[in-house]
DNA sequence: CACATTTTGTTCCAAATGGAACTAATTGTC
DNA sequence: GACAATTAGTTCCATTTGGAACAAAATGTG
C-alpha cells in the first residue's frame, strides 16, 4: 500500500534537482522548449524595461517594424500573438515617444500604416545586441553540428506553426 | 538617395509574408524559438482557462506538483521563473479549490511543503493530454532523425540555461 | 442600391500582475 | 547568546492586461 501522506515524509528536492521536471513531464519537448524560451528572453526583457522603459509588447512592436518596412496593427498582433488592444496601446505609446510613425491607409480607411522612425531605429540598434549576446551565450553550448541541425529544425517548426495557426 | 517616406509608397505585406521576420532578425534563433514556444502553448492555456478556470500560473503550479512529490513555493517560483507573490496567490487559490495540500515544514518554520491532492491529480490528468496533443501536432512535422536530434539539443540547452540562471 | 456581415482599431472595465515593503523564521558572525 | 543578514512567504498598491462591447470602414449578397 502506498504512503497516504507523502507530504509528511518525502524529502524536499535540492535546488539542482528541480530540473527533473525536464525528464518527467509527459509533454517534455514542449515543456523544455517553453522553459528555454522563457529563460532566454525574460532577463533581457527585464533589462529593456529597466533601462529603456519599454514593455515587452512595446519592444515587440519596435522589433517587428525594424524588420518590415510597413505593417498594420493587425499584422503585429498576428506576428506576436498578442491581443489587438494591447497592440493598440503600444502603438499610441510609441507614437507619443516618436519611435514609430503612422499614416492612414489611403486605400482602406480602417487601417493605418505603421513604420519605424529614425529615432526608433536608433533605439532598436541599442537593444538588439542584448538579444544577440544572450543568444550567443546560451546557444554557444552547442557545437557546429548541433547548431546547424537546430537551425534547420527551428525553421521547419516555425513555418509549420505559423501555417497551422492561420 | 533612398526614399524618405517609405511608409507612403511601400506595399503592405501579405499575411503569408509576415514570417519573413524569422529570417531577417539578427537574433533569429532566439526569435524563432520564442515564437514557436508561444504559438505552441498559448492556445492550450486559453483552453485551460476557458474550460477549467485556471490561469497559466495556477496550472503551472499544478503541473510542477504533479511531477514532484513535495515542493516549496520558492521551488515553484524558481522552476517557473515567476515572481513569488504570483506563486503565493496561486497556492491560496489552489488550496481553496482543494487541488493542492500544504503542510508547514517541521524543520523550517518559514516554508511550507506543497503537494498535489487526488482531486488535483485528477484535474491534471484531464489537462495534460491537451499539451501532448498539441506537441504531437506540431512536432509531428519532424522526421525521426530530426526529432532525435531536437530532443538531445533541447536537453542540452535546458540544462545549460537552468545552470546559467542559478 | 439597401442591408447584413466582416474587419480594423479603440475604449471600457474587471481581473491579473509584479515590484516593494513587510512579517516571521533561520542562519551567520562576533 | 546578541544582533546583523538572509530567506520564505504574504500583503499592498499602482500598473498592466485582455475580453467584450463598440464605432467606422469595407465587403458581400440579394
Amino acid at each position: 500500500m502506498p504512503d497516504e501522506r507523502p507530504n509528511a515524509a518525502t524529502r524536499l528536492p535540492e535546488s539542482s534537482e528541480l530540473t527533473a521536471l525536464f525528464d518527467r513531464a509527459e509533454n517534455r519537448h514542449l515543456y523544455r522548449l517553453s522553459y528555454i524560451a522563457n529563460a532566454l528572453v525574460l532577463p533581457v526583457y527585464d533589462g529593456i524595461k529597466r533601462d529603456f522603459g519599454l514593455s515587452r509588447g512595446e519592444y515587440l512592436l519596435l522589433f517587428c517594424l525594424s524588420h518590415m518596412p510597413v505593417l498594420t496593427a493587425r499584422d503585429v498582433a498576428e506576428m506576436t500573438k498578442r491581443p489587438r488592444n494591447s497592440i493598440s496601446r503600444a502603438v499610441h505609446r510609441m507614437l507619443d515617444e516618436g519611435y514609430i510613425d503612422r499614416v492612414p491607409d489611403p486605400e482602406d480607411g480602417r487601417q493605418a500604416r505603421l513604420s519605424i522612425t529614425a529615432k526608433g531605429r536608433a533605439l532598436h540598434e541599442r537593444i538588439i545586441g542584448r538579444f544577440v549576446d544572450r543568444e550567443d551565450e546560451i546557444f554557444g553550448v552547442l557545437d557546429d553540428t548541433e547548431m546547424t541541425a537546430l537551425d534547420a529544425i527551428l525553421q521547419k517548426l516555425a513555418r509549420h506553426v505559423a501555417a497551422s495557426a492561420a
